[in-house]
DNA sequence: TAATTGGCACCTAGGTGGTAACAT
DNA sequence: ATGTTACCACCTAGGTGCCAATTA
């Protein structure tokens, strides 16, 4: 998933241990469809079944909540895939739907039975987090030339693919249009429920078997 | 460092937290130069004068018994310099020298000021081990024609020097001569002092600045 | 003379979008 | 017609020995 997701937490007991993992829940019962002309996802019908849920627990982990507020957290090795049979630990999701993903902060004692196959728990010692403006739609080629231009601007690994000088025209405010892109971190505080909903911005995720 | 030091360990509380490190100590107290018509080191003056120590502290540090009994534990990560004002924390030691590699194991409340500037920590709840087989000697350049081959032969990174096919005659009896070289890891068992020893191989490590 | 350094070509390992072929 | 896949060239990042130049 590029780009990736980097929060900065605060409020933790530094001396105690956490675990931090990601998954990422669908954000409606529908699948969409790009409707070229207009620039716009619309409903194509009902979501299709649901598939095997999966967490991304963060490398880091346990950690004490000194080592995470420490740092910034990065979630830039989490993996998707389209493939409901993936043994490879990768977040399954399905094509042309959107997604919401969530930041869990879980405190090490409501962990230790912690998967990359079972359900996140829940109950005290277990704090969620969700970004509004990282909703986005999984794709498996973009279906629009100003998402193409902003991976393959922003992405190193596409150097090789970068439109040398002329046609930058127009980057900056494209990228201003699409909030997750802008440098800023989302910072988490572990005794409030972070993020008034802002304006919703589409991030559109592909990659071969990975959407 | 290549080969990188392997151990599995046995012991440990499978509940208890450690800390895995490495340092590396001189053998002697000599300087050493390669004669090259009779294939020996020889002695060639008393040591140079004492670098900075500094502690190699293994990446998965801290973790528990079980998690480090589970698994190889590889050094490969272990960096070289002959560079006393080295910044990148890795291990300084002198060229033309002889090194033994010791592995410590530290019980987690022992090691909780471990530091890759600070020596180690002596007492209860700390072991160190010894192999006298993964003895070394530092050099900036191969002082030998079969260290290179196999090196070449052994490293991945060095495919691009390997001679394909020919000459491919006496490598199995040079491995076997260099007992580091062997597949065969050591085992630590943390109650115990192992490893009796057995006739000293010199394993010769080089790199850049790094020796 | 012997030891050391820095730049190089050559690898491993893996993250990109493009594109043609394939599937639905 | 649309969505998906497999393979490709092109990158980043970093670990090798080689070799010519430099240093002591």
């Amino acid at each position: 998933m590029f780009p990736a997701m980097r929060v900065k937490i605060s409020g933790l007991d530094p001396h105690q241990q956490y675990y931090i993992a990601m998954d990422i829940v669908p954000v409606d019962n529908k699948r969409y469809r790009y409707v070229y002309h207009s620039s716009k996802w619309m409903v194509a019908g009902n979501a299709d079944s649901p598939v095997p849920p999966r967490v991304y627990i963060h490398p880091d982990s346990p950690a004490s909540g000194e080592t995470w507020m420490r740092q910034v957290i990065s979630f830039d090795k989490l993996k998707l895939t389209n493939n409901e049979l993936d043994d490879q630990g990768h977040i399954i999701l399905h094509s042309m739907h959107k997604y919401q993903p969530r930041v869990h902060v879980i405190r090490k004692d409501c962990g230790d039975d912690l998967s990359p196959v079972k359900p996140i728990p829940s109950g005290e010692g277990v704090k969620a987090f969700s970004f509004p403006e990282t909703v986005f739609t999984t794709v498996t080629a973009y279906q629009n030339q100003q998402i193409t231009r902003l991976k393959i601007d922003r992405n190193p690994f596409a150097k090789g693919f970068r439109d040398s000088g002329r046609n930058r025209m127009g980057l900056e405010a494209l990228v201003e249009s699409y909030a997750f892109w802008r440098p800023s971190l989302r910072t988490l505080t572990f005794e409030d429920i972070p993020g008034i909903p802002k304006q919703g911005n589409n991030l559109i995720c592909k990659r071969n078997k990975l959407i």
